[in-house]
DNA sequence: GTGGTCTAGACCACC
DNA sequence: GTGGTCTAGACCACG
């Protein structure tokens, strides 16, 4: 499982390791039963302070993709996998929708905002850019990539 | 000059200000030559503070769009229209290239980030529609185990 | 002896023991005079860490219920009884008191509250039924405005 | 409007203040298009620190009973007054649930906890004991009880 | 002035 | 060891 976090991006971490975490679980890299990193450990290893860690481990449990296990942790529920896929679309989407509201604001046509739509998707995919990511321990081994 | 303000959208008001005015020379509706309304008489017209549009006139003439005329006011530079029509797209681009990268860490394939996206850029295009969104910070109900 | 506990319940597992036992011997099922199992026991059997039966066997003791016997164990005292009657009792009343205490600070009517009370109190009886349930900390979605 | 926090309750701060500003609405106090209290100001007047109110205020958002209004501060929403008694009822109903299913698990008969906690409703109605009540500043005036 | 984020560190309950 | 709450204070964006 790997975490990537971005210190000066809009959108703030505490968000971030909650979309990171959703996107792991909606790709089955955490699978119902296991217990995810302890906030402690995480804030470890993002380096950041565990309270931001905490914040983003609530809203994770009051978005219905972890309950506490008193003494041992945070565990992924059953359901946490059909929720993460709806989540994580309704993440995206929302974002999408942000970029394309300015668009239209800013009084591009359909036609035009669409084209740079698609040239921008060719060239988000292919650059992965230096990002500083880091390991996580994981339920169930996997090989590094 | 047509300005639409939201007061409740996530992007600052003095950005829509910018956006606004950049456009309309984009547009050719504000000339290069023309003196564009006064701090004063622009808040009072939009109904916001000084400070703000003062804020938004500030960022405009830094963008080269404008430049200071002792005694007459602000007025558009000759390099305004070519420059308008570069900074829009530039913003633009850099907004979808985030959402995109944001949607390939969530592990989606291209072709699904594409459909999504066209899907969105169809809702986004419709004025505000009522939606029921989920944000990633909003907690959705859970039972009670 | 049978114990019901729920490890994903509101309420403390040591305080479940607790109650459990008490209860057991307000009913009469613990008489005064018997040893209750060691904690070595107790924990293996309820599948719990023994820290957590030390803890509830400590209360026990110093809410008078059991006594320790050199080389022996715990013993169920001969006041024991009476005390567990009275205690289960307390306990419940003070809990109830609470909420009622809450209640009343809705400003909801004493006739609204009872009400209430008894509808609850028949939905309580149920064991455990799935329910959409609403807590102070938990969000409900919101409409982008 | 009147606070009533108590430091050494079961119930977190942030969720009293969540529960106090809810029943407010509740109860017509705070209508929709005014603006509560600030964060500092709150938190100067309850005596505790701002994290501690914005905690709550941000709950209260993702409740939808407030919406940010920039650089003015938190408005009532106008769907808050519906909302506001739908929820208050859910934490009532949360709180009596809890406190009767305590009372299940210790076994007492359906017939003995409907006496008791009719008993405790009377005794709860009544005796108002020593508060530290904090007076607020107020949207529309109105007379001190 | 407003709210939002983050770091820092203390203290607690539970297991 | 775990998560939860609270205080403290810094810094930022916005109006």
């Amino acid at each position: 499982m790997l975490f990537h976090l971005s210190t000066d991006s809009p959108v703030p971490i505490y968000e971030q390791i909650v979309g990171q975490i959703t996107f792991a679980v909606a790709a089955g890299d955490l699978e119902p039963g296991t217990l995810i990193p302890s906030v402690r450990d995480l804030a470890q290893q993002l380096v950041v302070h565990p309270n931001t860690v905490a914040r983003a481990v609530q809203i994770l449990e009051s978005n219905g993709l972890v309950t506490p296990r008193r003494g041992r942790g945070m565990e992924v529920t059953a359901e946490a996998p059909q929720r993460a896929l709806r989540q994580r679309r309704e993440i995206i989407q929302t974002r999408l929708r942000q970029a394309f509201r300015e668009a239209f604001a800013s009084h591009l046509s359909l036609d035009e905002i669409r084209q740079l739509a698609l040239e921008e998707l060719e060239l988000a995919r292919l650059p992965l850019p230096e990002r500083d990511t880091t390991q996580v321990r994981r339920a169930t081994p996997r090989e590094t990539p």
